[in-house]
RNA sequence: GCCGGUAUAGCUCAGUUGGUAGAGCAACUGAUUCGUAAUCAGUAGGUCGGAGGUUCGAUUCCUCUUGCCGGCACCA
């Protein structure tokens, strides 16, 4: 008995061992047939080309994840049918299966429209009803080659070069032929639920300096249902935005003449300034002392410490009387001069300096993205100067440190992404230092009960780093924390200390900060939570509404009284119902609604209705900011 | 920076063969004094992102430019 089990979880039952047609005829074509794959020989390989066989097989299951790429993947081939139907002279390059979906690159100068996305999206779904066989062949390199030459198709010529093997393996589907590895869907009808999403540029193998092609994203599914599902989902998404947030809630704004600088509210200011105070808190007890250095420094300290001449063209730079500034991209260089300041011995290391430094890096225009991605920002940075043997244990410290910090803010080691970048091409320093630096932060990484991943080629100029990366709403990754050892700026900047010998020795430099961009942090935060802040960083904690003006003046007394106790409270005395200002409010999201009317006047209290809805009743003003919401400010999250 | 979009009232958006613009919400004024997610009526609000061009006439067509959006590349 041989049991063949589908994606949907269906099994299927033979007596025999079933050909790949019998199976795909007993499989409801409404329902899945992608969910199976055959193995020949122990070589993975799909229906189609079984069905060009005769060879005897075993049929495997798939996990729901790789049926989805095979579908996808073959969702992007159907596309480049489309695309060579409708437009003969655009040259087809990669398109493979994406979270979520596919893209297929194409080499077409004129480029597409997005009135050309719905035509290939409609000859997409015309060669699907057609349901074409998708049938796979065997060409030698050099018959793929005078294949695609004829063609005319350069690109493909160049991919057939790049490939090790000497066959190469061929998928046709109506009078469209495509080199590709495969698997596929046994046929174009089994492409049922997908949708052409957007249209952007891609350079040719990733790289700035080839030509720039066509690539058109597309989302695929099994059901149209799964499809729905997900736009729904992406649709969703798009309202936790934290520029939309940042707008609802009044938080901060970014204007033309500052492109990619944030101007912050009084509110959005005031989130920012509670997590500065909690980190700055946080920093003093686990060792640092706060620093402050200057924002303009003189380009000959860029000049030593090597930023002028790797990242000259990001700094913004200014003059005066005859001297060139820069305004700083970083904070290390001006807190290296405070390192210098004096004689300082072993004795005194590891030194930690922290400081909240507001650094300006001219990033280019295309890559700014909201507050996440800005050209002005607060750092949460802090320098550790330290000896070779300090190394090991400061970057463990580090480690929790950042993690402990992250989960106060309701972030858990699955939000978090950990990530060891490696020595990049362009670089200072020795391959045996780098060595010793890297294995540090890996012997460091594997003392945690964290997983990470490897990162090659992505370190900084002067060393390798640890990435703490968090994810928004859309999922895409962004770098918040950050470890990098660096075994040169102090050097290039003179500054040493006395060893245990009497002799100079120039310390190791340890750059860290644990939220990295305070602007980039706070508009995770906010896509994390819509805007649902806890109490300790809503702009407003509570608001104090009256009913009638009758109790107008009991209300300011309670809003003064709940100011006292330190609280950020606002009235709410406007001549408007109830529900009016409560709707207002709870949008708003402010944590504390409380209405005073006479029953509440009469008995010196105020009704207390939490954002979310929930009513707590009457409750005395006293027990209110001395109980209720103090134990609420406690839970940091 | 590159490719493709996009920019209309404070906000969200309408506005097609080119004839100087509308709605809802917000704001303001008046009425209403009300018990847990929208009380009613009225008023005001825009050199249609900026510059240039075509045209008798441009929010609309063309060119350039800036910001923003989605990707690519970049991210010390």
């Amino acid at each position: 008995m041989i049991k063949v089990s589908l994606l949907d979880s269906r099994q299927l039952v033979f007596d025999h061992h079933p050909t790949a047609q019998e199976i795909i005829s007993a499989i409801d074509q409404k329902l899945l047939g992608v969910a199976i794959a055959a193995t020949v020989n122990g070589i993975m390989v799909d229906l189609s080309q079984v069905i060009s066989s005769d060879s005897e097989f075993r049929i495997i299951t798939i996990s729901q994840n790789e049926g989805l790429e095979i579908l996808r993947h073959s969702a992007a081939h159907l596309l480049a049918q489309a695309v060579a139907e409708l437009f003969p002279s655009a040259q087809a390059t990669v398109g493979p299966a994406i979270e979520n979906g596919f893209y297929h690159d194409f080499y077409y100068p004129p480029g597409f429209t997005e009135d050309d996305l719905l035509k290939i999206e409609d000859k997409m779904r015309e060669f699907a009803r057609a349901d074409f066989s998708i049938v796979r062949s065997i060409k030698s390199r050099r018959e793929a080659r005078e294949f695609f030459a004829k063609l005319g198709a350069n690109y493909k010529v160049m991919m057939i070069e790049d490939l090790p093997s000497e066959e190469i393996s061929f998928y046709s589907q109506g009078n469209f032929t495509n080199a590709c590895r495969g698997p596929h869907v046994p046929s174009t009808g089994y492409l049922r639920a997908f949708k052409l999403t957007k249209l952007s540029g891609a350079y040719w193998k990733g790289d700035a300096k080839n030509e720039m092609l066509q690539r058109i994203y597309g989302t695929a599914w099994v059901t149209e249902e799964e499809l729905a599902e997900y736009l729904e989902k992406l649709e969703k998404a798009k309202s936790v935005d934290h520029r939309i947030i940042g707008k609802k809630m009044d938080l901060f704004h970014l204007q033309e003449e500052a492109p990619g600088i944030v101007f912050w509210h009084p509110k959005g200011w005031t989130i920012l300034s509670e997590i500065k105070k909690y980190l700055a808190d946080k920093l003093i007890k686990f060792g640092y002392q706060e620093v402050s250095t200057p924002i303009i420094l003189d380009r000959t300290l860029w000049e030593k410490s090597g930023h002028w001449e790797n990242y000259k063209s990001s700094m913004f730079i200014t003059e005066s009387e005859n001297r060139t500034y820069a305004v700083k991209p970083m904070n290390c260089p001006g807190k290296i001069q405070i390192f210098k300041q004096g004689l300082k011995s072993y004795r005194d290391l590891p030194i930690r300096y922290c400081e909240f430094g507001y650094c300006h890096r001219n990033e280019v225009s295309g890559s700014l993205h909201g507050i996440l991605r800005v050209r002005g920002f607060t750092m949460d940075d802090g320098h550790i100067f330290c000896t070779e043997e300090q190394i090991a244990v400061e970057s463990h410290q580090y480690i929790s440190q950042a993690l402990s910090v992250l989960a106060d803010f309701g972030f858990k080691d699955d939000r978090v992404t950990v990530k060891l970048s490696t020595r990049p091409k362009e670089r200072i320093g020795t391959d045996a230092i780098w060595d010793k630096a890297e294995n540090a932060l890996i012997e460091v990484l594997n003392g945690h009960q964290i997983s990470w991943e490897l990162s090659p080629g992505d370190g900084a100029f002067y060393g390798p780093k640890i990435e703490f990366s968090l994810h928004d709403s859309l999922g895409r990754t962004w770098q918040a924390g950050t470890l990098q050892v660096d075994f040169f700026m102090p050097e290039r900047l003179g500054a040493y200390y006395i060893t245990e010998a009497g002799e100079k020795k120039a310390p190791i430099l340890l750059h860290r900060a644990i939220v990295g961009s305070l602007e980039r942090f706070i508009g995770i935060l906010l896509e994390e939570m819509g805007g649902d802040l806890p109490l300790w960083l809503a702009p407003i904690q509570a608001v104090v509404l009256n009913i009638t003006d009758a109790q107008r003046e009991y209300g300011e007394q309670i809003v003064a009284k709940i100011r006292e106790h330190g609280y950020r409270v606002i009235s709410d005395m406007r001549n408007e119902k109830v529900g009016f200002k409560i709707r207002e409010h709870s949008i708003a999201k402010i944590p504390y609604i409380l209405v005073v009317g006479n029953k509440e006047m009469a008995v010196h209290a105020v009704s207390v209705r939490m954002a979310n809805g929930k009513d707590l009743g009457q409750i005395s003003v006293e027990k209110l900011v001395t109980e209720v919401m103090m134990s609420n400010l406690r839970n940091k999250i």
